[in-house]
DNA sequence: TATGAATGAGCCTTCATTCAT
DNA sequence: CATGAATGAAGGCTCATTCAT
């Protein structure tokens, strides 16, 4: 008796990885579009041409999903800052740093509100999984910067998570004021005379 | 039309400005206990002793109430800390220095979970009043430090942002591992060597 | 140790007759001022200068004010419409009646938004004091023309009611398109086709 | 974060023409028995069984569903009326419109405490539909009487009104006091005296 | 008599999550 | 796998009325 219309929407049937990714996606995109505090699930699942269900089906919170979110990015943003992280001399490595450092300028000026949403919000407590942490990261490129002999020997650990939140406060403030030039300058001076060798 | 009955709470009737106190300590305790995520205005005004509705004659919404605590907070916190930074020669100067950075320290470790509220929260947007902001009292004091030839003449402005992101990552750690010290040194040794003199 | 400080307003001491005029007033310009459905009792205390409990040792509730400003505009207007209805022939009768319809118009012109407030609202059903309806009023006009020969023999208790309610729609209406002529004649053209003897 | 357990209720899933209808209808009940002024939006979804938050997909806030309440009962009315209303001659007009009044006074007494709610609440401002407007409906019939002589040439738009608050009167009247015969006698009198043809 | 701080029931609205189809 | 209708807990805010002073 009680019938169900198909109110046009058509069943798009996808393989699970491609529908995860077209969610993903989307989510990306709201996220950044309506910014983290206004985002709904339906937002992004009408964005992703799915149902509100669906969400569901492949993330079992909204939490979830922003991990899944970061997860996709930092992975992606990783892999491409380690393999352009290439240095043999001091000076290579200096070049390299502070490439890595206008690349994560970049990269925050990309993520937009995404950024709050992801780094900042609900999530913020649930660690990231240690090999995409900044912190590694840059420990890593510390500690190639100590062999080579491009920096002097500090306590990595602790310096990698300042050097980050050095990074992290010029991105903020480019984003804010749009002196690019003016951070920059500060901040590698900062780092060269904290971090670089006295010959 | 609308009957309103007393149900046994017994009316303390007090002075605005005590009632505003009662609910401002109320909210500092509430927010650090139980986290701004979850605090409610009922919460506060329970602690407070107080009606749910008597919140709302002294701040018009949640946010404004936020934008109070902040207020005095900081405003208690600057106060103490221009006392005590007083200095003449360039040792003083550092000295001074370092205890300001300790005090913060001792501040951000007393907030808890009240510094994620009012100063990461939706709060986060509206400026604080200039002269409580931590930029500008760094600021005064780089330039303090420069006058009397402690520090080497640098971009105040965007040095101020630099170091309050470092005392502040430094802050967050040390409540974080625990490990004082070791933050401690490195984070000094950053700013010796980035802001110091070499006579 | 506690202390209530005067705030500034000072106490005026009045007659209860004086202050509830003055309430009276505040209400009457409040209701048509900013509307019913938005005036709260605290914007008629402010606007009379008084202290909001006052308002209870005047009325008992929000709808015995209502009540209240109802009798006291009813029973003006009454008064004078009476002490201006004298007439002695047919003709006289109906300029009188032609007069007081036009009367009410303005009457109702200068209700405004009161018009809804007292007789439309909460208080709707409340009768009003039998001597002060319109009903009566219009009733005791009717039965004055039959007597002197300018109307015919109606049931008067029901063609009262109709009398009212064409006048009342001509006056919103009026009040509404600014048409005035047009409704006039109409509605005259009703009456006198209506009620007029027809020689 | 938010956990919503199923804490008993049978979810009826209907199709959303089906609920619309369950919940206008729901709210054509409560509106009539508690009255406009009582009425809340849980009681409406108790009475149709359904949540709270159901109200919320289908009707934007409560005045759009009072709109929707009167759309529903006006155009149910008006085509029902206008359907009754067929006449060639004079005599068949005035039996019609006779007719009408007293079906406007049957559908007056079915509405009950709805009337007040959909035509003198927080929604009179909100014109209805053109075509569903008594004063259109009124107009369309005196239009036909003048046409077919039945009535005399009166402004219809301005007589349309006049006629419809002198049957919307009785109608009051007649709800109130039951003297339905007096009230529709002299009423219709004075309709025949003004509007009539005087041969 | 006057004041205005205090009360708290009440209501609308939102939206993450569930589940019948 | 997919859908989208249904759920209901939750919470911010209002304001008539009360009452300590």
């Amino acid at each position: 008796m009680k019938k169900n219309k198909n109110t046009g929407r058509i069943r798009r049937r996808l393989t699970p990885e491609a529908r995860r990714i077209e969610l993903l996606e989307a989510a990306l995109q709201v996220l950044n579009t309506i910014g983290p505090a206004n985002a709904r699930v339906e937002d992004i699942t009408k964005t992703a041409g799915a149902a509100k269900g669906t969400f569901y089906l492949y993330f079992s919170s909204w939490e979830e999903m922003l991990e899944a979110v970061r997860e996709h990015i930092l992975s992606n943003y990783v892999t491409e800052m380690k393999n352009r992280f290439v240095c043999r001399t001091p000076a290579e490595w200096w070049a390299a740093f502070e490439d890595a450092c206008m690349a994560f300028i970049r990269f925050r000026e990309d993520l937009g509100e995404l950024h709050e949403a992801i780094f900042h919000g609900a999530i913020a407590e649930r660690p990231v999984h240690s090999e995409l942490s900044p912190d590694t990261i840059i420990g890593w490129m510390l500690k190639k910067g100590i062999k080579i002999g491009a920096c002097r020997n500090v306590d990595v650990e602790v310096a990698s998570e300042l050097v980050f939140s050095v990074i992290h406060t010029m991105g903020d403030n480019i984003l804010l004021t749009g002196e690019r030039e003016r951070y920059i300058q500060t901040a590698f001076e900062l780092f060269r005379s904290w971090l670089g060798r006295t010959v």
